[in-house]
RNA sequence: AGUCCCCUAGCUCAGCUGGUUAGAGCGCUACCUUGACACGGUAGAGGUCAGCGGUUCGAGUCCGCUGGGGACUACCA
């Protein structure tokens, strides 16, 4: 039966017990009804490096909301979860955390180092699951997926065995993106660029058997240890005639020839002079490769320099080695200037390690024939991008995209499953193979592992059991329809699972994707520990609860960055307040529980009942179009205007006088009770996506046919509470009543003054509506009598709102200066507007071109605006 | 360099396919401890919608240009 609800908002007291609750009663696992369409969603798997990010919960956020809403809705809903092994992180993460103890991974070896990861694995995943769960996320942890678990991996090596036998997957000797921090190739995308200052040094080279100089500009004078050429442009009239001759190249004993190549060379820039190192720059390679010169490498991969950079320089580190080198130029003379140049560089995004271009025998996918389906998906809309304005991003780096380069020399991941033997045989198949099958020699298995994102890409189907074709998951749901994740992984991940997706299953994984923005700080400034701006999601679940960062963030989710402060989730943590202590008044009022509660009898509704579930039926409609838009902004603030401004603020208001025996019969109350309960309980379901721990908390309270909230039915608009009417008459009332409190103040009365009010609407019929609810006047205008007949009195003030008449008899007339210069502003503001109507309705054009809706309000704004005018120069 | 986004109240933002008196939250001012809530209530101040030009009967909304800020991609000897 009815519950108290306790005094104060307390939602440490509840949430964990609830989440306990709701997942011993396995309410997170779908159940298996053929009757219900599937919804399916599968979680962004968090990295095991460590603790969820303030980003970390505005997504899972996001992804419970409609995971939640779509549960309520009738579908079969699953929500996985799971982590990423998250390769070079959490390799670089647990390297770190060894060398705190002096030790490096060397020392224990690769089977010790990984065993060492999987448990700080183990030790992480639980964190991350501990903290989702405070969050409030409705994940299925039944179906819990790490991306080197058995059948993951076994998905993993599905494809690549299939891929390497469509000749999509090759192994070659290839210019990539080296890191000389951690060791290893990286792909295309993790390379940030970062704008630097530098220098751009010019650097005389003697020609040989002359004695002309060719002065050429470097930034990277340190890889002059490593040309091979120097490149002019052979129309470059100041240098053409050197084509073919040789230089000699500084601090070497090294003669190198002069080419003429017009695509690496751009005469404008610097001295039109190009030095070439084929090793050690991506164009340098490929115009090495044009004029077959040598590759001569210097940097090693530890970014130290290699002994063919000379004795000089050899085992430098590369920068060490590049102060070397000016100097050297310097004394002899060579170094001839040195200006300041910015220009970007390439730095490992997880790392900060500037990136050393390096010839390097890699493995590689063949990206183009992936590419070209995954950009239809998305041009075809079987595939659709929210905001839309990421399309265009995302056709322009996959029209543009260069093979990925799929290898990683580190330990930590899925080893590449390819055996070779000392003949040079490749073997690459599902099973490991004993020897080589083509010679018959022993064989040994590839030791670099696979990019992070190669497994990520096929999280989708990988989760749900595939390629077992026939797994239960992966024939229910799978494809899944919805993913929500940051924009920052467009292209590491959202791509690669359409292009994997497609290939391997013909299927989008998804069809349609929503890009969050970037949390930042209330400034706009990124969030970062540098700056302290920091914001701890489980430190603010702990101050004011889930249910207000939930809320917060989600009303701050439009699909742009969200500026993220302290005030702000300060302030909607007052709404869940409110929540609360709206439930506890209308709990003290309410007699039966949900279960028991005899059904609303329409035609016995008074007009404020009428008018809030017409409201409620309003914002119910809203609320689902939005969230269908994924507008969680929308839909949180219609809920939060409801609520607050609509249900709070003006219907319990307008209630009480009923429900605590002022004013209306026993069956008013009752009614007024019922209707309580009533938007009470659609209130609550409608919030629970976004506030899951308060609304089950006091629904529990109100005694419903389910056992849960969450899995009570989501409300749907009812054609039945629609109702116009009432919403004019109580938009009337809200306006008398304001226009009352108003003037009330102006004359600087205070609340306890009342006074007399004569109302009169255009029709008998309006005006008998305050006849029969003049108490709502009486009780909200803060009034002693409300007259419907007869004539005001002269010595009232006037006003006409919403097309009603209404007289104000004041007890004496306390006018002050302030008040008068009000009144006139109001007047001229008044009048500014009436000649602007007036303009406007005189216009042929606009009465011949404007919606006949527009011209009419416009003509009824106008009728008002004279008779209103007219009434507050009266009242002066 | 290319693509995209943004510039609306002191701050952070919303304003959907052009049409009422341009809205919200926070902040600010005044009043109110009214039997759910002071994390409350009531009333109020505050905006030439970045600037210029165009389309239109009508532009915060569409188009162009300028200025300012940001993101991404590519290149940068």
């Amino acid at each position: 039966m009815k519950e108290e609800l306790e005094k104060r908002y307390d939602p440490a007291s509840f949430e964990q017990r609830i989440y306990a609750t709701w997942e011993k009663e396995g309410y997170f696992t779908p159940i298996a009804d053929p009757e219900r369409p599937k919804f399916s969603i599968v979680i962004p798997p968090p990295n095991v490096t460590g603790r969820l990010h303030i980003g970390h919960a505005l997504v899972n956020t996001l992804q419970d909301i409609i995971v939640r809403w779509k549960r309520m809705s009738g579908f079969n809903t699953l929500w996985l979860p799971g982590t990423d092994h998250a390769g070079i992180a959490t390799q670089m993460v647990v390297e770190k955390h060894l060398a705190a103890q002096g030790i490096s991974r060397f020392d224990i070896g690769r089977e010790a180092f990984v065993e060492r990861i999987w448990e700080w694995k183990e030790q992480h995943s639980t964190e991350i699951k501990d903290q989702l769960t405070r969050l409030g996320a409705s994940c299925d942890w039944s179906r819990e997926r790490f991306t080197l678990d058995e059948g993951l991996s076994q998905a993993v090596r599905y494809v690549f065995v299939k891929l390497y036998e469509d000749g999509l997957i090759y192994r070659d000797l290839a210019m990539v993106n080296w890191c000389p921090q951690c060791r290893t190739a990286i792909s295309d995308v993790e390379v940030e660029f970062e704008e630097r200052q530098s220098k751009l040094y010019h650097v005389d080279y003697p020609v040989d058997g002359t004695d002309r100089r060719l002065t050429v500009a470097t930034t990277r004078p340190e890889t002059m240890l490593g040309d091979t050429a120097v490149a002019v442009h052979p129309d470059d009239e100041r240098y053409a005639d050197l084509i073919g001759n040789s230089i000699r190249l500084p601090l070497t004993d090294r003669s190198i020839p002069i080419i003429g190549d017009a695509i690496l060379v751009d005469p404008e820039f610097g001295t039109g002079v190009v030095k070439v190192t084929p090793a050690h720059d991506k164009n340098d390679y490929e115009t090495g490769l044009r004029h077959q010169l040598a590759q001569l490498q210097v940097i090693g991969e530890d970014g130290r320099m290699l002994p063919a950079a000379g004795e000089a320089f050899a085992n430098l580190d590369r920068f060490e080695a590049r102060r070397r080198v000016l100097a050297m130029l310097e004394e002899q003379g060579l170094l001839l200037k040195a200006q300041d140049y910015t220009h970007s560089i390439g730095i490992h995004g997880k790392c900060a390690t500037v990136i050393e271009p390096m010839v390097s025998r890699q493995w590689f996918v063949k990206i183009a024939p992936l590419a070209g389906p995954a950009i239809e998906a998305v041009r075809n809309g079987s595939v659709q991008i929210t905001p839309q304005s990421w399309e265009s991003t995302y056709f322009n780096w996959m029209e543009n995209i260069h093979d990925w380069t799929i290898s990683r020399q580190l330990w930590w991941g899925h080893r590449i499953p390819a055996f070779h033997c000392p003949n040079g045989h490749t073997t690459v198949t599902m099973d490991d193979p004993t020897q080589c099958p083509q010679c018959g020699s022993a064989v040994t298995q590839e030791t670099d592992v696979l990019d992070t994102w190669f497994s990520s890409g096929l999280w989708p189907f990988s989760t749900m059991g595939w390629p077992d074709e026939k797994a239960a998951d992966y024939e229910t749901f799978y494809p899944t329809d919805t993913l929500i994740t940051g924009f920052d992984i467009l292209f590491f991940w959202v791509a690669r699972m359409i292009m994997m997706g497609l290939r391997f299953t013909g299927k989008a994984p998804f069809s349609q994707v929503f890009l969050n923005g970037l949390v930042r700080d209330e400034q706009g400034q990124k969030m970062s520990k540098t700056k302290g701006n920091v914001i701890d999601p489980l430190d603010v679940v702990n101050e004011v609860g889930a249910d207000a960062l939930r809320f917060t963030l989600a009303v701050s989710a439009s699909g742009r960055d969200i500026p993220l402060g302290k005030s702000r989730i300060q302030g909607y943590s007052a709404f869940v307040n409110k929540i609360w202590n709206a439930s506890r008044f209308a709990m003290m009022h309410i007699d039966d529980s949900l279960k028991d509660a005899p059904p609303i009898e329409r035609d016995r509704l008074r007009t404020v009942e009428r008018w809030i579930l017409s409201r409620l039926n309003a914002v119910t409609a809203e609320v689902n179009k939005q969230l269908s838009l994924f507008r969680f902004d929308e839909a949180s603030n219609a809920l939060y205007q409801f609520f607050w401004h609509e249900f709070c603020d003006w219907y319990i208001e307008m209630a009480k006088p009923v429900l605590l025996g002022r004013s209306g019969t026993d069956d008013d109350r009752k009614l007024a009770h019922r209707v309580l309960l009533e938007v009470l309980d659609r209130s609550l379901r409608l919030l629970h996506p976004f506030m899951p721990f308060v609304t089950e908390e006091i629904w529990q309270k109100l005694g419903g046919v389910e056992p849960s909230i969450m899995i009570a039915p989501y409300p749907m608009t009812e054609k039945d509470l629609e109702d116009p009417d009432a919403e004019r008459l109580m938009n009337a009332t809200k306006a008398i009543i304001t226009a009352v409190r108003n003037a009330r103040a102006e004359r600087g009365f205070t609340p306890k003054d009342r006074f007399r009010l004569h109302v009169r609407g255009a029709s008998d019929r309006d005006s008998n509506f305050f006849r029969d609810y003049a108490y709502l006047l009486t009780d909200l205008a803060r009034l002693d009598e409300v007259s419907t007949e007869g004539e005001p009195p002269a010595e009232a003030h006037q006003d006409v709102v919403e097309g009603f008449h209404i007289a104000i008899t004041f007890p004496e007339k306390v006018v002050t200066q302030e008040q008068l210069d009000r009144v006139r502003r109001e007047i001229e503001r008044g009048e500014k507007e009436l000649a602007a109507l007036d303009a406007k309705l005189a216009n042929e054009q606009f009465l011949q071109n404007a919606p006949p809706i527009v011209v009419q309000t416009a003509q009824a704004r106008q009728a008002e605006l004279r008779t209103r005018l007219g009434m507050l120069q009266q009242n002066q």
